[in-house]
DNA sequence: AATTCCTTCAACCGCAGGCGC
DNA sequence: TGCGCCTGCGGTTGAAGGAAT
């Protein structure tokens, strides 16, 4: 960009100039922002708009006598509009302006054949963007090529616009206000970035995003949790709500539930004050993180400590030994949530910790599968980080943390209420999940990898310092991902003689968690641990078996825990029938805790084909 | 001062959904 | 229903600049 100050001769003067050293370039004039024009003679004098554009060394005419500051930039690449007449000039080659900032090789071309350009944009190139949408608005963006001569794809252009040119955009780094809202939304809603922008005023998905990974990368170098306990905690710190919100969802009423919408109205339209607000004053929480959210309000770290996962099982144990069912457990999540937070009351301050990355592998069989249990829905959930936004088809995608499922359609998680003896009805959300050897690739960002190295970090932070030497090799990723298969739950209705709906018992009926079955839950070690996807399934439980999960699990939950699970089968009836109650297409399973086979999943790789 | 390493961020890419024909 | 176009989203890349050596 030149800055050019002169009376008009001069300027004319230094325009040749320019034209001699590049040829046969435009010269693009911006009238908006930095340029200014002092005055200017009447050719050009309804041109003080927007894009003044004229050609160097043809015949424009401004009064001898004025002066001109002009901000120029280069336009070498497009024609343009002379007095509203489009004139389309001979191609300029890019190889005729090597000095030419972006790219032109490889890129692709418009309609007429026109090379599009790539790489950095020019302050002429914004400048004609600008003028096209103050003049057309916004949208139509593959027009702006066709209209203006920017040889720029509609999509370039767009983003240009949205991530740069907007008027109200914010510039300058991220406030620390924001940042915490940022970090609470992640932890709400995953990478939907554009849903954090839209909630961040004058905040683009792109800085977002780069604002996270540049995050994710220093934390994870430092070893540090990525969610920091009070930013979790304010996240789901209105605990009615949620459990309000939980109960209508039990009730089977989604559709329908005025606290859902109420609960999302307020999110997308609280008018979030990046000054004032925090996410912890959104009662937005969708019911699929509920549990986790609440457990993660509570502090509770993850991986659990021991100390504090045995008190809680042990709390538990008494409150099952005494009422055989979970106290307050009355088919409501939400009710779950509130007894296991009493439960857990007591304890909250030893759970104040790591909420980051950080599944250890330290295993603690019990408390995983307790824990597995309470969080069905969850990003972060069991290892902290570990997300599964997108399900696709047959494979999870691990994303970088977030304690819940972006895309939740919050009908696919609805569990706990009205579930056969014995059952854990489980619907896990669509597509199948697994866990496959590509998670560790290139494309996996390295948050695997990151995973693994967070819960050696911790572990080792553990461990005696004489403990130390073997914590760094105890877990490899190769080693993960050889030896972890994950089992999900694959369930079916049980052939029980009780052939009526899943749903038309309560869980405070039957759901039964015996200290028993706590005590059943196998022994891990990581070499055993086994994942398994199976959708649209159930697993069945013997009846002298009592599952040991109140309810809500969901598969991704069951990441990185020590469950496996017996051998799956399928009833077709019992789906169907669970199909035909949720009039679409969910998954459902019934998940039972017996004292299943532990190695007679099949693995992932082994998935029966549905 | 030169080089390497690291961080930041702008921009690209592929994909998916919506829409009109 | 299929196709093409447009738009938006999220993941990724690579250039630029700063920090460290």
């Amino acid at each position: 960009m030149l800055k050019i100050k002169s009376n008009w001769g001069r300027s004319r003067d230094i325009l040749s100039h320019f034209h001699s050293i590049f040829g046969n370039l435009f010269l693009y004039c911006s009238l908006s922002g930095s340029f200014e024009v002092s005055s200017a003679s009447a050719p050009f004098s309804d041109s003080l708009g927007m894009g003044l554009q004229f050609r160097v060394g043809e015949g424009f005419s401004i009064g001898p006598s004025s002066s001109i500051v002009i901000w120029l930039g280069f336009l070498n690449m497009c024609s343009v509009k002379n007095d509203g007449d489009t004139e389309r000039l001979p191609k300029e080659q890019p190889d005729s302006s090597p000095n030419d900032e972006g790219s032109w090789s490889g890129s692709p071309t418009a309609g007429e054949g026109v090379v599009l350009k790539k790489g950095p944009w020019t302050s002429a190139e914004d400048a004609i963007l600008i003028d096209f949408v103050k003049k057309h608005g916004e949208g139509n963006w593959n027009s702006v090529q066709r209209n203006t001569g920017l040889r720029r794809c509609g999509k370039s252009c767009r983003l240009r616009w949205a991530n740069h040119l907007r008027p109200e955009l914010k510039k300058g780094a991220l406030t620390q206000e924001e940042e915490e809202f940022i970090i609470q939304m992640h932890a709400k809603v995953g990478n939907k970035w554009a849903r954090m922008a839209a909630l961040l005023p004058g905040r683009t998905d792109n800085e977002i995003k780069n604002f996270w990974n540049t995050r994710i990368k220093r934390l994870q170098r430092a070893g540090l949790p990525l969610y920091p306990p009070s930013s979790i905690c304010s996240g789901a710190s209105n605990e009615n709500q949620l459990i309000q919100i939980d109960s209508e969802f039990c009730n089977g009423d989604i559709e329908n539930s005025g606290v859902l919408h109420e609960a999302m109205n307020e999110m997308q339209e609280f008018g979030f004050d990046p000054c004032k607000t925090t996410i912890g004053q959104v009662s937005y929480v969708p019911l699929s993180d509920i549990h986790s959210t609440f457990l993660l309000s509570q502090g509770l770290e993850w991986p659990y400590t021991r100390s504090l996962l045995n008190q809680g099982v042990n709390d538990i144990k008494r409150n099952i030994e005494s009422e055989t069912c979970l106290p307050g457990y009355h088919g409501s999540l939400g009710s779950f949530v509130s007894t296991f937070k009493e439960l857990t009351s007591g304890h909250s301050e030893s759970m104040y910790g790591n909420l980051g990355l950080g599944y250890s592998y330290d295993a603690d069989p019990d408390m995983k599968n307790l824990l597995s249990c309470s969080i069905p829905d969850s990003h972060a959930l069991s290892h902290g980080n570990f997300s599964a936004s997108r399900h696709s088809a047959g494979t999870v995608k691990l994303e970088l943390p977030s304690l819940q499922c972006p895309d939740t359609n919050y009908s696919n998680w609805i569990t706990c209420s009205d579930a056969p003896p014995h059952y854990i009805h489980v619907q896990s959300p669509p597509g199948n999940v697994s866990f496959m050897p590509d998670c560790a690739s290139p494309r996996s960002n390295g948050l695997l990898e990151a995973l693994v190295q967070e819960s050696q970090t911790i572990n080792c932070g553990k461990k005696q310092p004489s403990e130390k030497s073997s914590c760094s090799s105890a877990i490899t990723l190769s080693d993960m991902m050889e030896s972890t298969t994950v089992n999900f739950c694959t369930a079916e209705w049980e052939e029980t003689s009780d052939q009526r709906s899943p749903f038309s018992q309560s869980v405070d009926e039957h759901a039964q968690i015996t200290s028993n079955s706590l005590e059943e839950i196998p022994p891990t070690a990581t070499s055993d641990t086994k994942m398994v996807v199976e959708q649209d399934s159930t697993i069945s439980t013997p009846d002298n078996q009592s599952s040991h999960c109140p309810g809500f699990l969901r598969p991704d939950a069951l990441l990185g825990s020590n469950w496996n699970l017996r051998d799956s089968r399928r009833t077709k009836e019992n789906s169907d029938s669970f199909l035909a109650l949720q009039g679409e297409d969910l998954s459902s399973a019934v998940v039972s805790l017996d004292s299943c086979p532990w190695n007679s999943m099949p693995s992932i790789y082994q998935l029966p084909e549905h």
